[in-house]
DNA sequence: TAAATAAAAGAGTTTTTTATCTTTTATTAA
DNA sequence: TTAATAAAAGATAAAAAACTCTTTTATTTA
């Protein structure tokens, strides 16, 4: 639960990229950000980012853009997360106490492994292609305005 | 999940107090800092916004300090989030999407709000005096240093 | 092969969060 | 009744996150 804005951004380009791109287009990341109603230059700045780690894929020049090959289109929103926000979403001691562990807990540390262990659980099983039936037929929406 | 760093002083500072006033002694904030090790300054800022919500209570000039009453003694974890990071931790839309509504759903909507159900869950009934005999015990820890 | 297109990279700026310091107010006890 | 103590309040300062702009590099197609 949380995540940063870059996150929510994340998130919403990749759905949005999944959705569009399942025909074989690309798509700019200008037309993803008016897509998802998101600031132009800061959501190429993140999409850079999703693409170094393999998260999206992307091409150059004219006609190039976005999209996803078969195993980005797979991903979860657990990846996506990860990417952004780092491996501490889902590990750092609630507490921020860099000694917290199984054997040395802090005291909230059994009530976050349990929240994190459904959390994970839910975000792993949240994959791109789950999400798009649901946008094709108006049932889900990803833009404001 | 991930609460922000005042959220996590604050959790640290009211299971600090109370463990330390149970038996009636109130805590300065300089003294609480020390045993959470956290910034004492902030500290003293955090627990004032906390005093004001009624989370905690204080008392000023010698002998005076932070301390709990019943009720506040039977808080939880929820209540300090609540204070700290506002409802938005619990209700907020997870891709920052304002009109994301129960009937106008935003795509990870329904993910987020199993995840959601689990969190209040255990984050109400994480209250601070369950915390404190592991932490007597020296089964549990606040303090790195 | 040149013009156009789009991502990548790099260098800012703005805003928010985190953290510090100083002054004021309240309370206690000598 | 004054000196000491501790929180409250207010005003800055530093760091991180969010966001923008410009330049460079790669690619396409006319």
């Amino acid at each position: 639960m949380n995540v940063s804005k870059t996150c929510e951004y994340a998130i919403r380009a990749m759905i949005f990229i999944a959705q569009k791109s399942r025909n074989g287009d690309k798509i700019s990341a200008k037309n993803i950000a008016a897509g998802i109603d998101a600031p132009v230059y800061f959501t190429g700045k993140i999409l850079q980012a999703l693409s170094n780690k393999g998260i999206v894929q992307s091409s150059k020049g004219p006609t190039g853009g976005f999209y996803l090959d078969e195993k980005s289109w797979h991903g979860s929103l657990a990846d996506v997360i990860l990417a952004t926000d780092g491996s501490d979403f889902f590990t750092k001691c609630g507490l921020g106490l860099k000694q917290c562990s199984e054997s040395h807990p802090c005291p909230i540390h059994d009530s976050y492994k349990k929240i994190r262990k459904e959390t994970r659980n839910v975000l792993e099983n949240a994959r791109f292609e789950t999400f798009v039936k649901n946008l094709d037929s108006n049932k889900t929406f990803l833009r404001s305005k």
